[in-house]
RNA sequence: GGCAUCGUGGCCGAGUGGCUAGGCAGAGCUCUGCAAAAGCUUGUACAGCAGUUCGAAUCUGCUCGAUGCCUCCA
């Protein structure tokens, strides 16, 4: 039997406001749709942890035995530059700058991407699909909604008309918005537009002589709307309602509620049953900003070369910051923070790593069975990973206890232990070990235990100075020795 | 100005009507050659004001503050 049948999974919707239990369209399968990155630069940090949160998701899933197919998007297509450029691709513009083809900073970014997630530990999506490879597929939308009467060609631009569109549905019901507050409060523009109503948003753009990027359509050569690729991609491989749509908290106005008119307007009904929005990342309290230097990309973190941390941090020890805070709090990285992120989770690992040497007894102190369902409960209550991890740090304290001969555990029990700790830890919260991280072979343990012997032989012998010169050496290379009941052992730090 | 999400102890962050996380830092003790690590013990917090209630950090109203969005673009 899958888990799934005995995990009733709780998610805010952010359509209703509401913690709703979830149920899947067809048993035991779930389609999940993210939007992914625009590839014009480096990604971003606050990206990452929205990304995060939903490979969280998606591996908690996976975990419980559903079968998830999971879409998230790469725009490398038909996005505008700020204000003072008018109708030139953001893709496109990179592209002059830098005196290379567009597919070229598309390529290039897109290695990034996958890059720095490589480093978090991200699972890969199940289909990631490009805007690009998905023309034809807007099209035929955009001739759909055409026909249905909630969209107008003008000059070669096909516009979504959100007035017409709201007679009979509801513009704004996703962020909370009325159509007739967006109106009054729509400052004249003084700019031409080939819109009936400031409100109506672009399904197809007329590509000027000098735009690069720039495909065939009914209404002449052009670029889709940016809403556009969501909805094309995810009735394509999800279906016309699908259940998750997931996205930055940012995104859920204009462009979720876009998707929503644009699919509504195509088939009649609701594209998504359940939207899931994470929450902004925030730097020193203050939003990041490349123009204020408010701003810290992840290599820079993981090399220390920047001005805003006291030191590096490693890939394993941002994800359990994230993971400490749930995904629809804002979350605030900081360098205290970060420091104490890392002791907590070097913390956890080292308690994984000493169960494994643990003796047994003939009884265990610990309910694991009890414990195991409140982490359940935990994931099940919408993801709630802060609470899963103090659930965690709760069998820590177990396995330092039973370490220094305070409790004790069974052969089958200290097992059990360790699969679901590994499951939780590794599995679902998708950290790596330290070992892992640094990419160290066995070589360095052997090398290590020579050194602690020699400590030791040092010790018997009173010989202070050189066994501390070999303890405080270690250290400053980053490895920890531990002096316990039972010997010494090390952990890197 | 409008909409949204928030404001929790020294720091980071859960909780959301009475039970009441967790991590880091601090203090004391145990262990230790000394440390570190680990363990045990230790924390009168919920932005402010008013209200509802037997009881509110948790509900309501207002005020202040933060963050995001407000259709060009993400």
């Amino acid at each position: 039997m899958q888990l799934y049948k005995n995990q009733k999974i709780k998610v805010y919707n952010s359509l209703s406001g509401k913690k709703e239990e979830f149920k899947p369209i067809n048993d035991g399968h779930i389609g999940m749709y993210v939007c992914g990155p625009t590839v014009y630069s480096n990604v971003h940090l606050g990206n990452c942890r929205t990304f995060m949160s939903f490979d969280m998701i998606f591996r908690y899933f996976k975990h419980l035995g559903y079968k998830v197919r999971y879409v998230r998007n790469i725009t490398d297509a038909g996005h505008l530059v700020d204000d003072a450029d008018e109708g030139e691709d953001k893709i496109a513009k990179k592209a002059r700058l830098e005196q290379i083809e567009p597919m070229e900073v598309v390529q290039r970014y897109t290695v990034d991407f996958h890059n720095t997630l490589q480093k978090f530990n991200f699972l890969p999506p199940s289909i990631e699909p490009t805007a690009t490879g998905h023309i034809i597929e807007q099209i035929e939308i955009i001739k759909d909604i055409i026909e249905k009467g909630f969209a107008y060609e003008v000059n070669g631009s096909v516009y979504f008309d959100v007035v017409k569109f709201n007679e009979a549905n509801n513009y704004g019901k996703l962020s909370g918005r009325k159509l007739e507050d967006m109106i009054a409060n729509t400052r004249e523009l003084s700019a031409q537009t080939d819109k009936k109503n400031p409100q109506d948003f672009a399904l197809w753009k007329k590509a000027e002589p000098e735009h690069i990027m720039r495909w065939p359509s009914p209404w002449g050569d052009g670029f889709p709307g940016w809403h556009l690729e969501c909805t094309a991609m995810s009735t394509k491989y999800l279906g016309k309602t699908f259940d998750i749509h997931g996205g930055g908290m940012d995104l859920k106005f204009p462009h979720h509620e876009c998707e929503i008119a644009q699919a509504e307007a195509c088939n009649g009904s609701s594209p998504v049953n359940y939207w899931l929005h994470a929450n902004m990342l925030t730097l020193n309290g203050k939003k990041m900003s490349k123009s204020t230097d408010n701003n810290i990309y992840p290599n820079e973190i993981f090399s220390g070369d920047n001005k805003i941390l006291s030191k590096e941090f490693s890939p394993s020890t941002v994800r359990f910051f994230m993971m400490q805070a749930h995904y629809t709090s804002i979350l605030d990285l900081s360098n205290d923070a970060l420091l104490a992120s890392e002791k907590g989770y070097l913390k956890l690992m080292d308690a994984i790593t000493t169960l494994k040497s643990l003796d047994f007894g003939s009884k265990t102190e610990f309910d694991i069975n009890r414990w195991q369902q409140k982490c359940y409960d935990a994931m099940n209550d919408d993801f709630n990973s802060p609470i899963l991890i103090a659930h965690l740090f709760e069998a820590v304290k177990h396995i330092n206890l039973i370490k220094d001969n305070k409790e004790s555990i069974t052969r089958e029990d200290k097992n059990l232990l360790e699969k679901i700790l590994n499951t939780f830890v590794f599995d679902i919260l998708g950290l790596t070990s330290v070992n892992d991280t640094n990419g160290n072979s066995g070589k360095l343990e052997e090398v290590v235990e020579l050194l602690i012997q020699l400590r030791n032989d040092a010790r018997l012998n009173k010989d202070f100075a050189l066994s501390d010169k070999i303890r405080d050496q270690l250290l400053a290379m980053g490895i920890q020795l531990k002096d316990g009941k039972d010997g010494t052992t090390f952990s890197l730090i």
